[in-house]
Order: C-alpha cells, then structure tokens, then sequence
DNA sequence: GTGAAAGCGCTAACAA
DNA sequence: TTGTTAGCGCTTTCAC
C-alpha cells in the first residue's frame, strides 16, 4: 500500500477516450462540450476519483497560488485565533484558501515564513509584524504588486497597507474613564518589549489621558510584563509601593489577565483596573472588568476586504485603517479611590 | 506596476552564464558545482531578488505539496487555536508548513475544505470532524497511503488514527469529585448537538460517576448549549428547578463559562461547579474554579507527531491516542451542599 | 465539438 | 564540473 498514484486527467482522458484537453474543459466549464461527452468524463471522475492537481494548474496558468500567506505571533492568543477566523472566513468565498504560521514574536522565525509563502507564490502576504522586525527586505515583492497588509502593527521601514486597532484613543478613552471617576495615580502595565508598536501607541493615550487632565507622569508607575503571571507580578510591585496608584490601565489581554490576578492575590477589591482587550469572563469578576474592548474579527475583516480589493486591482494609495475600540463600563473602573 | 513577472531559475542562469541545472544544482546543494560558479551563482540570485518557485520543484519531483493540511471547527477558540499552535511548531522544523482552515462545524464546509487541501496535494490531513460528517469519503486517500489524523473527535465510518483527550474518564473523574463532596444531585451542562462525540463522551463519565457512587440519573437534570449564553440560561433553568441540583458539570469551555456566568447572575455562591477545559481566568473566580484541564498543546502535539511517524513510513496498526486529563481542585467543585 | 503541439519552472537521468 | 534532453500535470493556442 505504498503511496497509489493518483490518477491524472490524461488518466482519464484515456478511459473515456479523448484527449487530456476535453476532460479539461468539461472540469473547467469552458468552451464547448457534447453533452454526453461531459456525462462521459464526470463518469469516469467519480469512478477514478480524480482529483485535480493544483499545482499544476496554477503553475501553467502563471497564476500565484490560490492562497494567501498569514503570519501571526502566537495560534494560542485568542485575540490573533479571532483575527485569523475573520481573514479566513472573508476570503474563502473568494476561493482562497489561508496558509498560516506562528512567528513566536521572532523576526527570524518571522522572515522565514515569509520567505516558504513567497516560494509558494502566495497571493497575498498578510503579516502581524513581530516586533523587531524590518520589512525593507519585502519592499521589492511590494513593487512587483504583490498585495501586503500588515496587521495589528504597522510594518517598519516598508511603506505598505495596514490595518491596526484605535490603540492610542482606546487607551486615552479607557485611562480618561478612570481619571473622570476621580483617580490621580494610575499604573500602566504594558506589554514587553516596550518597543513594540501596541504598547507604545497604548502608552502613548495613557499619556495623553493624563495630559489633558493636567495630571503628571510619574515613571515609577509603568510597568510591564508580557504574560499574565508577569503581569500579575507587576500589579503587585506597583501596589507595594510607597505611594501606591489607586487605579490601574492594562494594555493587553494578558495584563488584564494577570492585573486581575495580581488584585485578587493582594485581596485589593478597592484597586480600579480597566483592561484593554475584552476577556470572556470579564463580567463576572468582581468587581466585573471595564474593558476597552477590541474588534479582533473586524480587523480581520478589514485587512482581508483590503487584500481582496489589491488583488481585484485596486492601485489606491496606501491605507492605513483605524478599527475602533469601545469602553464597556462594568464595574472595575468606576471605583473611586478612597 | 502591474504584477511584474518573478524572476525564474533560468533566468539566473542566462545572466550568470551557466545553464538551469547548474543553479539548480547550487540552491539545491547537490552535486559537484565549482566553488566559484557557486559564487556567481549566489551573487546573481540576490541580485535579481530570485525566489525558487516550490509549486514547480514539488511538481516535478512528484512530490507532495510540503504542507499539511488543519480543518478545525473554529479558529476564535482558544482550545483550537492552541492545538492549531502544537501542531505548527512540532512540524515547522520539518520544514512542513500548515495550512488551516475552519469547518464551522458543518460538515459541507468541512469537505469542501478537504477537497481543497487534497488538489493542493498536501504531505497529510489532519482533521477536527465536523460534528455530523461522514469519512467514508476519505477511504480511497488513506488506502493510497496519505497520512490522516482524526483529533479531538475519532473518524466516523473510517477507520483512521485519531488523537483524543481522555473524556470519558476526565468527566467520571470531575463528576466523581463533586460526589465526594457529598452532592448527590449534579446537573450536566453539554455541548451541542448531542450527537457529539465529545459531549457523548463525556456524558457517559458523568453516568459513569453517578452509577459507580450508586446515585440515581436523572434525565431532567441534563442541560445543552453551545454557546457561553446558551450555558448560562441552561444553569438558571437547572437552578429554577422544583428539586435543583446541588452541583453542576460543565462539558467544555463554553459551558463552563456559561454556567459561571448563571451562577453569578444568580446570584448563587453555594453551588458546586466543576468545568471540563481550563479557563484563564479560573483561579480568580469566586469562588475559583475547579477544573478537569485538557492540554490542547498536548493533543497537537501528539497528532503531530504521529503524522510525522506516517510520513516516515510508519505502516504499523491504527492507533487511538487519549491525551490525559488533570483535575485541577480550586474551590468551586469543593463546596458542600447546604 | 475536439485534438495536437508546445510550454509553465523545475529536476531526473543521462551524457560529455 | 557542467550541459542536454525529457517530462511532472495541466492549459494555451491554433488547427481541424
């Protein structure tokens, strides 16, 4: 039982007695075909099991590859598994099919699955930057039309379409709701590295939150920690300190995680947290989680409407698309600092 | 700028002055090629930015497409999503990549999908069926030697490999804990549709528990719902019961954040509640949540690893792997009935 | 309505 | 050490 031969339209062509190129346009639905010739050859496809090979036909039509490559830091992170259902579900009616990989943040990693979609001559590249990177090396897939679009983060040094979340006026929305309920210290937790674009942006509407309350900045309020257990660790830290904040800002989904986790070690009900990235079970926290919540499958969506219009053709300038985010007020935020 | 066309191999060679085989014969580090001519060779690669062209190289060396292909139910499910991650790792340094695709649990899109992944000729299948499909489809493939993986649900009609979690003995031994905490009335919150192998498993361990302590089932105490709301109503049903339960089970994820939700909507600290799949956010809870955990990363990487065996040849008899599972004691499934 | 020949980009099997 | 020829499975082009 060593690997069958599968059969090949000449295969069948033989069986029904034509030739490869009248099997070929029965399957293909083109041209002209006697009836019972097309009865004949479908006969026979279903006897022999045929299956078209794709590689074939995409290498002789000079077609890329009917698929598009997605790259994402991490399958696990639910935020990134929704986005990918978004893309996915968006253009498979186009017939495309979504080949992905997981760049464990890692430019390397990241580079080298760029460079197996390339290879595969993939329709369309869709990348979640990892966060070092540079993508000046894609700049010459991009001249020669290949459609790009970054996700979630734009791309460094490579002009190119991205789709990325309101990250700063989330942030600024979400640390202004504490702000309004009267607090005055607030700690960030962010994501590692703090280099990375999310963090910075999200930082940067923390920032200006407290700018346009005329509050001041003070240093020893930012931490960071890039899973929930770090994250958990640093709302400890933070509120071990001498002048402890009174209210915290999560930037991502782990920090809301582990922010909510470090709370609950600490026995600290009183301690205001909004997260940004909403979490399944944010509801029922107690105090339930005021979130600013992301749109993860509309970005998704976004990016993939986005492919499909480049791939259609479309030579517009390049975009830069803002998905909103919306506060969902629940509880945890509207505490006042004591 | 329309799409300009890809350098191709012998367009290399043209400008380096060799022939085809001879950049072949480089890239491919094969044979005997004059370390200078190898110099030209690679200079003129980057020069022109070539890319080989994998379809072509598959296709001519007959062999398969260097991906396998993934049909999951859902990609916005954090189990999925991590068992999507085991996979894609355990296969990445095999130089294999992953090709995903998901079914939404409908059995059309789950063949649709297949048959797509088969004219892309990939190296192997693995597949989450769909809750009501059939495989007998997939017979011919699997006698003419492609590698196919049932996960998370065995094959119907087909006898395949398949990876599992232990379900059957995760949901005795979960129910069985609440037994011991002295409930003798334990609802059963499903998945859907019934018919389900998961759900049907992990039912019959919670009869298991209930027959094994000699406690009586009752069918009205069996709840379903697919969906985290779903679950939660499916609790509040159960709670509003003339003789309710005292403690309740709940099969997957969902359902266990349906019901932690029901409870607290409820208003209801004083029931039981075991979870079957770990939730991030478990510990925090209040009270936390105990859970029977299953190891997604685990399952993926055990279905992979038997897909690699397959590859390499491995033509011993069908297996069937159960991934075990741990429960996790916390505090909810702890609780006395009043 | 159907077929014959050529070729997509690459490599196997030879030969030189 | 390098080149030549042929062909993977399919579709294009043109002929019948």
């Amino acid at each position: 039982m060593a690997s069958a031969r599968r059969p090949t339209m000449t295969d069948v062509a033989r069986e029904v007695g034509v030739t490869a190129k009248t099997v070929s346009r029965v399957l293909n639905e083109e041209g002209p075909v006697a009836p019972e010739t097309r009865a004949r050859v479908m006969e026979v496809v279903r006897r022999l099991g045929y299956q078209p090979n794709l590689m074939a036909r995409n290498m002789r039509v000079g077609a890329r590859d009917a698929a598009i490559g997605l790259v994402i830091p991490d399958m696990g992170n639910p935020f990134f598994g929704t986005v990918a259902g978004g893309i996915e579900s968006a253009v498979r009616e186009r017939g495309l099919t979504v080949i992905v990989g997981s760049s464990s943040e890692t430019k390397e990693l990241e580079r080298s699955l760029v460079a197996t979609f390339l290879a595969r001559r993939v329709s369309a590249l869709l990348v979640v930057p990892s966060a070092t990177g540079d993508h000046r090396y894609l700049r010459a897939e991009r001249e020669a039309g290949l459609p790009i679009v970054f996700l979630d983060r734009p791309a460094m040094g490579l002009a190119a379409d991205c789709v990325v979340s309101s990250n700063r006026e989330g942030a600024r929305e979400g640390t202004a709701h504490l702000i309004a309920h009267g607090h005055r210290r607030i700690g960030f937790i962010g994501d590692l590295p703090a280099t990375l674009y999310t963090r910075r942006e999200r930082f940067q509407g923390y920032r200006d939150a407290l700018a346009q309350a005329g509050l001041p900045f003070d240093k020893g309020l930012v931490e960071t920690g890039h899973s929930a257990e770090a994250a958990a660790a640093a709302a400890e830290r933070l509120l071990a300190l001498p002048d402890p904040p009174t209210a915290l800002f999560a930037a991502n989904n782990f920090a809301a995680t582990g922010a909510v986790v470090g709370l609950a070690k600490a026995g600290r009900k009183d301690v205001a947290l909004v997260g940004y990235d909403d979490l399944p079970l944010a509801e029922v926290l107690d105090p339930p989680l005021t979130v600013v919540a992301q749109d993860p499958a509309g970005i998704g969506a976004a990016a993939a409407a986005l492919v499909l219009s480049r791939l259609d053709g479309d030579r517009s300038r390049i975009t830069k698309t803002l998905v909103p985010t919306r506060l969902i007020p629940r509880g945890s935020g509207e505490l006042r600092p004591r």
